[in-house]
DNA sequence: ATAATAATATACAATATGATATTATGTATG
DNA sequence: CATACATAATATCATATTGTATATTATTAT
């Protein structure tokens, strides 16, 4: 097949691809799609979390540090407990997607 | 906190995180997500998404093995070519869903 | 104030498992 | 034989996950 010059917006797909790569990224493990499914129908504590989706507190600690990190959910102090919630309205819209694919 | 009994649907939500983590996974690798927003727009032989995407062949066609051992894509041979194709229907729905929040 | 406790986070080690690209070669079709 | 695509072999570099132990912050009781 004959080559062309690839097409110009080769670059802005490619940034927007790794924008969108790195939530997907952090989606693609069990346990943190189903912390923020949990999230999605609002703020929960850590505790909270851990009796819902039965993980250890500090796997628990460690996948929120993740979602921390990629900047998904925000957190708020309430006395001894922190409260979880999810931040990016793109990543509220891709669970609801999720659910309405997945969840039947 | 007190604890309690975990729900009972964990079971279900574990099996239905499992499916949609298995599918975000595979998405979640730029070259393989371009892919398959290019597949979105229609069937493309593996020489046009050469060119398209700016891979070299033995990538290409080793993403294109990943996608079809998840069963995201379906394949056509015409004469030389093989075309591609989205095979998963929720795929194509996130795909949507992906393109309306990262590529404005 | 101090001590005890609850809720959460972090550090670290151990383990398991892998992803990606490249070069070279194989296969099917025309 | 040339074209289009797939696979294999290799190299490289990395990460994910879990568990145990400990640290931090805040509350409550003394």
């Amino acid at each position: 097949m004959k080559k062309t010059k690839p097409h110009l917006d080769i670059e802005a797909m490619r940034s927007a691809a790794s924008e969108a790569t790195a939530v997907l990224r952090a989606l693609s493990n069990p346990d943190r799609l189903l912390l923020l499914c949990q999230l999605s129908q609002g703020e929960k504590s850590v505790s909270e979390l851990e009796v819902l989706l039965d993980i250890r507190q500090p796997t628990l600690s460690q996948q929120l540090g993740v979602l921390r990190l990629e900047e998904l959910v925000d957190t708020r102090r309430d006395g001894k407990q922190i409260f979880y919630s999810v931040k990016d309205p793109k990543v509220l819209a891709l669970l609801g997607n999720l659910y309405s694919l997945y969840c039947p």
